[in-house]
RNA sequence: GACCCGUUCGUCUAGUGGUUAGGACACCGCCCUUUCACGGCGGCGACACGGGUUCGAGUCCCGUACGGGUCGCCA
């Protein structure tokens, strides 16, 4: 009973994110989960959350706990799910004990199932099964002939084996394989967008389909994210938890934008995406077919981009946790021009305390190297005498009269402006790089800069510095 | 081992028979009479290999190599 998937078109799409709860989400099933929740929101449709745990793995509330934090920071709500409930419920596999007795009851009646020694077997029908694969193609496989031989990975060869399905454990508990396509097919979900780890799995979701007599859903299976040297991404590489990205100064839509990009293309040379965007431009067919790798550098960078877009007032607020862990205010009338400073050169909002610092922090750490550079010059000390006069006739102290001050104090000494700002830079905020100098001096206010530029004067004077 | 998926700059990718093979990250250089950064400009750098088909192939076909995946009473 082969049915073309055709007709699904009329049906709204319903798709799904089936993780099992292992305690942390993995950025690669963040993808999968991003992939279905832009289609579903891309079409009007739904995006179904079904936690895929066992009765063995029962009552492991941080494990599931965490794919809820990931999937929510990420901004993937669903439609349908735990927490929110829903008309196809439940949706904890461990709670669907009856749905899937009566599923196989359905087999055994037809004759399609049978025991095994206390283990239930589905009986795997001797003809090609055939998948078509949005991504993949079409799937052609003989399941009887194809199961009848199983590799053994300890003496390393083919050994004769049933190819006949266990469904259902000694145990009574139900096999992943049977449970997937049993709730795929009472949750209506239209279309299966899953890692291409499961394609070779995929006949077999087919025959039970078959056997039950349900149109199977639309299968597209997405080339996997590797380590950046090609080898699989596992719990202990580096950014292969989305937690990483929670709290190493992330945004959400910046990774969102970077995993979405990581198989799939917008076919033109766009890649900064707002959310909206994406589910906008998203679609199935332009889905990539090879692996990629995950490239921690470029998505550094486009967050970088996506926080520069941000206005300062937004920088503000989602920079609180790391002022505040960074003893900074996190309430003063200078912060939002801090952000606009900031904003220029930021990958990360962890970086956010530092670049600012120089502006509220009353004790200036020195970067040694910084000051060795400066030391060697001829004549900073004079150059620095010159500076702060002219900045104290800077009046009003703005970013236009700082600007005057520095090129006027530049004209006098008969050197160009860039000569004097690395001294000044390092005499306010201790380092040879960091903001735009100007906004910075002008942000810090004309008493601090002349009492900072007189204790920078003291230590090339000799005295040791009271801050190494 | 069998079966499946794949292979364009280091990385992510555009490219659907005729292109100087385009863009982005990274790297390098120059510019922004102001350093670092941001931005702008430029440079480096790729069609895995071998056969076909074709007037013509990164694009189509076959093979080889390489990478990945799957072969559980795991999910």
């Amino acid at each position: 009973m082969l049915l073309a998937p055709s007709s699904s078109a009329i049906r709204p799409v319903r798709t799904r994110f089936a993780p099992s709860p292992t305690g942390y989400l993995h950025i690669g099933g963040a993808r999968t989960a991003l992939y279905n929740w832009l289609y579903a929101r891309h079409t009007g449709g739904h995006f179904v959350l079904r936690v895929e745990d066992t009765d063995a793995a029962r009552n492991q509330d941080t494990a599931v706990q965490a794919i809820y934090d990931g999937l929510r920071w990420l901004g993937l709500d669903w439609d349908e799910g735990p927490g929110v409930g829903g008309p196809y419920g439940p949706y904890a596999q461990s709670e669907r004990h009856e749905i899937h007795g009566r599923y196989l009851e359905k087999l055994l009646a037809a004759g399609l199932a049978y025991d095994d020694e206390g283990a239930i077997r589905f009986r795997v029908p001797d003809r090609d099964i055939v998948v078509n694969d949005l991504v993949c193609g079409e799937q052609r496989v003989n399941l009887k002939a194809q199961g009848s031989t199983r590799w053994d990975p300890e003496t390393k060869e083919n050994v004769p084996a049933n190819p006949d399905l266990v469904i259902r454990r000694v145990d009574g508990s139900y096999i992943f394989h049977f449970v997937n396509v049993v709730d795929d097919i009472e949750m209506a979900i239209t279309h299966i967008i899953r890692g291409e780890d499961h394609l070779p799995n995929t006949p077999k979701h087919q025959a039970l389909y078959e056997a039950f007599g349900v149109e199977p859903p639309i299968f597209c299976h997405i080339p996997l994210n590797l380590n950046a040297d090609g080898s699989k991404m596992s719990k202990r590489d580096t950014g292969a938890s989305v937690a990483e990205y929670m709290s190493g100064g992330f945004l959400p839509e910046a990774v969102c934008n970077y995993i979405a990009l990581l198989g799939w293309s917008p076919k033109d040379d766009q890649e900064v995406f707002t959310m909206g965007e994406l589910i906008d431009r998203f679609d199935l067919d332009a889905i990539n077919h090879s692996n990629s790798r995950f490239d921690f550098e470029k998505c550094k960078w486009l967050n970088g981009e996506h926080l520069r877009r941000l206005a300062p007032e937004a920088l503000v607020e989602l920079a609180q946790p790391y002022l505040v862990a960074a003893g900074l205010p996190a309430e003063d009338s200078r912060l939002t021009g801090a952000m606009s400073l900031a904003r220029e050169r930021v990958q990360l909002l962890t970086e956010i305390p530092a670049l600012i610092a120089p502006v509220f922090a009353p004790v200036i750490s020195y970067d040694p190297a910084s000051v060795a550079k400066v030391q060697k010059r001829e004549g900073v000390p004079a150059q620095l005498e010159v500076l702060r006069r002219h900045f104290a006739d800077a009046e009003p102290w703005s970013a236009v009269t700082v600007h005057d001050a520095l090129n006027a104090a530049a004209e006098e000494l008969a050197v160009k402006p860039g000569v004097l700002m690395l001294p000044c830079r390092v005499s306010v905020s201790g380092s040879g790089s960091g903001p735009d100098l100007v906004p910075l001096l002008t942000l810090i206010g004309r008493e601090e800069v002349e009492s900072r530029i007189n204790a920078f004067e003291q230590i090339l004077g000799g005295t040791e510095p009271s801050n190494p």
